[in-house]
DNA sequence: CCCTTCTGCGTATGACATACGCGTTATTGC
DNA sequence: GCAATAACGCGTATGTCATACGCAGAAGGG
């Protein structure tokens, strides 16, 4: 494992350096006939058009116009493609569009969640890229410190705010992962979308015991899982909660002493 | 795609037939050698000692002390050695301790999201199986039921008290996901977990652009990250705030008439 | 002008999931 | 009893994939 140290300093991941666009261009040899950037974005088009796991370095090559293994003078290993894919792919965020201090957190945040899972959405197969550590990519570091910000002026602690960002952005993955896991299965079964709902529903009524799972039976006579579901219930229902949790904290910690704020074991 | 449809009536997927023991044992031929608890408890015994990306039909034979195809004869592809794997290593949940109802309904969660965690924690690796879809299988069913059931005498509808369910269990599940992945680091890495949070720090702080990232400059000022952190912390933290999210929920819901809840979900 | 360094890429290797079919074995209908 | 039948275990084959290795040609640097 040794790391290609290039302009930096230290040693940095081999994905990460292609991240930030940190690799040594070297003026010796012939020209390069291709660049990451086309292969990155042809690797995109390809998880696009027929999903994550068409993504093969022989797909990939081929949507170039090269040979398999010429991809590998540009990306040292197929995860280093997904990590640049991934960076490709959600972009950078927007600017926000209020950014008064102080009062409008909630708005912000909402704002930030929904751009997010905008973006997720977009590229449903980046939910299908397995997460490689914490974030340390040009546009994750651009898209946490947006979520900082909106908490700017909230009183929260520094520390607090990265816990809050974190929160909500695992539940924003969560969802949109759902949604995606639905999505496939809806293409996989070739029916609509209100076709496998029912189906789903048709099959919890078969397994469902009402002795053993009185709640489940009462959700399914209540008939709350039989009209035509909002797509995006579930997600601004979550968001909702997630926000009142933080505006609970918030009143915690700004109202009372300068304490950590934890609540969790106070009793 | 053709359906087997066995004792049952309809046409159940195959994976969920296996998990719910519908499977029609037939008394035709040989006696069967192996059987599908054996295997299952194999490639259990492999994820666990050797992550699941270890997990293959070859291996998981060997294990068991048979042939590579013949595992097809009791499972009708890997995907549905995922969803046994994932049913028998989560198991079902515990009885919950306290079923007060009406009154401790937060503790009652608490509780059921922090049994969630301990089985994730115990088998990461169950994170990184792919979800297929919505839960089905029996001991999805009794810990889904288990969360309405702490949720029993809040007063929420039954549509809330399931969104509730799922909004707390994609958090555990994120929660747990993002442990997985430092645990990988640390393993990959060969070093200490503090080596590893030391290491991200560092980058971290090349990285960022103090003008670009003010936010995040900040927090790495404040040492809010260099402090030996509480592995339960970002746990603890996200399950308060999703907690007093639901408890301005209830107080919404059961204090004044009977609204669906807020205007987030007016469709 | 040659030597170093980088290029694209053909070939090879080793996993892996799984389709197919064969010989074998136990049960069932007669 | 006895064949017909249906499951069994499993060897073999196929196709896909990531990627190690090494070669031949190109482009600057001395």
């Amino acid at each position: 494992m040794a790391e290609k140290s290039s302009s930096g300093g230290g040693d940095l991941p081999a994905s990460l350096e292609a991240a930030w666009g940190l690799r040594d261009r070297p003026a010796k040899g012939p020209k390069p006939g291709l660049s990451l950037e086309r292969i990155v974005a042809a690797a995109v088009d390809v998880a696009s058009a027929d999903g994550l796991a068409a993504v093969s370095m022989g797909r990939v090559a081929q949507e170039v116009g090269a040979s398999t293994m010429s991809l590998y003078r540009y990306v040292s290993a197929k995860d280093e493609l997904y990590v640049l894919m991934q960076e490709a792919a959600f972009g950078p965020p927007e600017p926000l569009s209020a950014p008064e201090p102080g009062a409008g957190w909630r708005e912000a945040l909402a704002e930030w969640a929904s751009a997010q899972r905008d973006r997720l959405h977009a590229h449903l197969w980046l939910l299908r890229i397995p997460v490689g550590g914490p974030p340390a990519t040009p546009n994750s570091l651009a898209w946490w410190e947006q979520g900082i910000q909106a908490l700017e002026g909230s009183g929260l602690a520094e520390g607090d705010k990265t816990s809050v960002v974190l929160l909500v952005s695992n539940f924003v993955r969560s969802e949109a992962a759902l949604m995606a896991d639905l999505a496939a299965a809806v293409v996989a079964r070739g029916v609509s979308p209100d076709e496998v709902a029912a189906s789903y529903e048709r099959t919890l009524k078969r397994l469902v015991d009402p002795a053993r799972h009185p709640g489940i039976s009462r959700l399914l006579e209540s008939g709350a899982m039989s009209g035509p579901e909002d797509p995006d219930y579930e997600f601004t229902f979550g968001l909702e909660r997630l926000l009142d949790g933080v505006e609970a904290l918030i009143r915690k910690t700004d109202g009372g002493p300068r304490v950590p704020a934890d609540g969790a074991n106070s009793g």
